[in-house]
DNA sequence: GGCCTGTAGTTCAAATTTGAACCTCGTGCC
DNA sequence: GGCACGAGGTTCAAATTTGAACTACAGGCC
């Protein structure tokens, strides 16, 4: 810790833009799908990872994988959704252990409902005020940077 | 809401690509403060917003801005700060309702002792990973993006 | 079979976050 | 001066998050 590399100014910009980015487009998405379909963001992704899974399922690990929260999060997100009848637990043939989230009927309705305004959402907090190239180059970066994020959580 | 724009795929992969990276490199980063300094990713940037504020304090409402916080949330973190010692409260001279969160000496050298450690971890999740163009482009995009929500949320 | 190690989910208490309600006090305006 | 309106912070209850146990079971190995 004698000779910490310091960020210098481009480095520095780029982080706060990153924190500060995250933190806006999070902040917004949260409020916009809360007052507008009554889910949380997280609720929200469970609800599209689900529907894009086959048979509209996945084991609780899985979900969670994708969702980059902690377990416990994960259940009592699952527990919230079930109760309000977005999806159901069915437990796993192949290991007494496992769980499967399934999507509901109501929980397809739901997310039909939702998903026209939080797109828009997206695309005015972030897609919209950006280039395509800029995009692109986004979409590059951050997919590296994810990518190894998750390679070392591993 | 009867003719959505959907994202195509690069819109995708860039969003996909923020929401991943700004999660895996916040819990990163969450673990890395606690860990070495027993800081949450918050209460350090308290800390580093007074520091380079001048006088070491800032109002608080001013703080809560430059953080992405609620009111209520910096005070419940000031309120953690003070306990430890590494902050202080102090009233407004010119406005009785005022309060200034002032960093101590000893903030200082929590601060100080913690940098190093979280500049690094700062570099692994995100600054190394990326090339210098890529940082570039990416202080550029997302810069726009937080100036743009700041300004909406005015 | 019996054991040992690891995995899947849940539970629990503690810490944190949030928005709304609530005082206290500035400011502009008549 | 006297008010209405709004800003600055705090408080409060409710919702959420987290990591550390803990239960129950799978798998490999002797």
């Amino acid at each position: 810790m004698d000779d910490p590399r310091w960020l210098d100014e481009t480095e520095m910009a780029a982080w706060r833009g990153f924190v500060a980015a995250a933190n806006l487009v999070a902040r917004r998405l949260e409020r916009q799908l809360k007052e507008d379909a009554g889910l949380s963001h997280t609720q929200y992704e469970i609800l599209v990872q689900l529907s894009a899974a086959p048979g509209g399922s996945l084991r609780m690990t899985d979900l969670a994988d994708r969702l980059i929260t902690s377990k416990s999060g994960l259940t009592y997100q699952v527990t919230q959704l079930e109760k309000a009848g977005l999806v159901a637990r069915r437990s796993c043939p192949s290991d007494v252990r496992g769980v499967f989230a399934e999507i509901t009927d109501q929980g397809w309705a739901t997310l039909r409902a939702a998903a026209p305004g939080h797109v828009a959402a997206v695309r005015e907090a972030l897609i919209d005020v950006l280039t395509p190239t800029q995009l692109a180059a986004l979409a590059d970066s951050l997919g590296t940077v994810s990518d190894r994020l998750r390679a070392a959580d591993s």
